[in-house]
DNA sequence: TTACTATATGAGTATATATTCACATAGTAA
DNA sequence: TTACTATGTGAATATATACTCATATAGTAA
């Protein structure tokens, strides 16, 4: 049986994986791999309503993977754990071999 | 805004984000690691129902995570993407590097 | 055959998450 | 002051996910 210790660690990081785990929200963070970017300019380039997207953010931000900055009116949110980016290429390389095995078993027919 | 085929890759990546974005599943990846495993042994590691577990693991085995061969009665599961145990690493650092911050803050008190 | 075991799944329920709209807050500028 | 803009949040709703129990399937063994 797994211990004490052990369950929340693994809780801790289900709620970094939940943080990630949105279409919009990868959109989000491949997004300000480019650089730090305000509310209105993330809704604008992911195309979708800026209460929303400030929600989406307030999620990362307290997941820890986002940080940001208030310059005027405005709030900016950056990258805060780049090796969230490689995660990104691991799941890229998945779905690569997904596609490679299908296209082994399309062969076979 | 977005490329239809951009988002269609960040919707895939999400898929496969949710499918390791929970305690349970985290718990049954890292006993992965240690060697494949057949449900009843997974269920009793994690502390979990088997028809529980038989879904988490059908929902891994779909975003392509997990695969699985059936010895006689036993289905026995096993980690596809070894490098997804890389995230975890990543997750672990952005967590110490939150708890680092935390005592920053108390130190200032 | 029957009895047993491991696994998967349908159905119902509970819980969590995402989204939108309306509104509040706060900084800016006239 | 007023008017404007960017952001955040409460409340309502819609949707998705997790969990449990009962049952089905399928392999094993007597």
């Amino acid at each position: 049986m797994l211990s004490k210790s052990k369950k929340m660690l693994f809780e801790k990081q289900a709620e970094v994986a939940k943080a990630i785990a949105h279409p919009v929200r990868i959109a989000i963070l491949d997004f300000l791999k480019g650089g730090e970017q305000c509310v209105c300019d993330i809704a604008e380039h992911v195309g979708s309503e800026r209460s929303n997207v400030s929600r989406h953010l307030s999620v990362m931000v307290k997941a820890g993977v986002l940080g940001y900055r208030k310059e005027g009116l405005k709030v900016i949110y950056t990258l805060k754990t780049p090796c969230i980016l490689d995660f990104f290429s691991c799941i890229s390389r998945c779905l690569k071999q997904q596609v490679r095995e299908t296209e082994k078993l399309l062969s076979g027919l």
